[in-house]
DNA sequence: TCCATAACGTTACCGACTGTAACACACGGA
DNA sequence: TCCGTGTGTTACAGTCGGTAACGTTATGGA
């Protein structure tokens, strides 16, 4: 199984696979109403299906409508997104990023052990 | 001064940039004897153009001839790709990114606590 | 039974961006 | 002065996302 790059999204994509992450499920309406832009049904539509294309969503059929759900967890997608950063940008070494971006200041050390303790225990913990 | 979304850029695009930052700094000629490509010297120089337009390059003029410099290190780039994921796909939550990358054993938690200490390390004490 | 309505799929168009390159222009040395 | 070397300009085709009109199908009520 391959998976489709996520950075290839377009915003209005992001923004309904966005939405179905939040509402857990939705119907075409649904994201047409929630999303509040002035969009025609056809157009939600077809964003919907190109995003069960890409693999993002899923659906069910109730009732003759459409009710599409996430295909992946937001976390999943998010992590392959960032694999392949750091493959493009830091040569494969996580730890390269992670430095750039304490760099950057975008995450300070400090932070980022504290996170990753966290993250260690509740992982430890689950299994 | 507003910073151009690294995701958007194209494979070729990508692979120059590399290359340059792999060389430090480097000419059209360079470039495209690196690349191992059947590429002309008017492509080459086209993508150079638009990196430097994008932000990640900069030149200098040595004797006529263009000297292409990163403007930016690898890290930052990748750190602000991250950051735009982790706005995107995660909420804002950096804490939610790891767990998704451990979830989808792109990094080990054990691993990741060792490099955030390394980090923290290098980070304390070059300050 | 038959149609209106609701839901879906198909097709399309435009603009933006990338890969790729031909061509024109400038300048310094032989 | 003329050529080579290096640069900018312009262009074109392909792909993708945003947007939507229109055609199709099935179901429930008159």
């Amino acid at each position: 199984m391959e998976f489709h790059d996520p950075s290839e999204l377009g915003e209005l994509e992001r923004a309904v696979l966005t939405l179905v992450w939040r509402l857990g499920s939705a119907t075409a309406e649904t994201v047409r109403e929630e999303l509040g832009r002035p969009l025609k049904d056809s157009t939600i539509r077809t964003v919907l299906r190109r995003l069960e294309e890409k693999g993002y969503l899923a659906h069910e059929v109730d009732a003759r409508t459409f009710v599409y759900k996430p295909a992946e967890l937001p976390g999943q997608v998010a992590g392959r997104a960032v694999q392949r950063i750091v493959d493009w940008f830091c040569g494969g070494s996580m730890e390269a990023l992670l430095v750039g971006m304490v760099d950057s200041e975008l995450i300070d050390e400090a932070e980022l052990k504290r996170l990753a303790a966290r993250v260690a225990a509740k992982k430890g913990a689950r299994k």
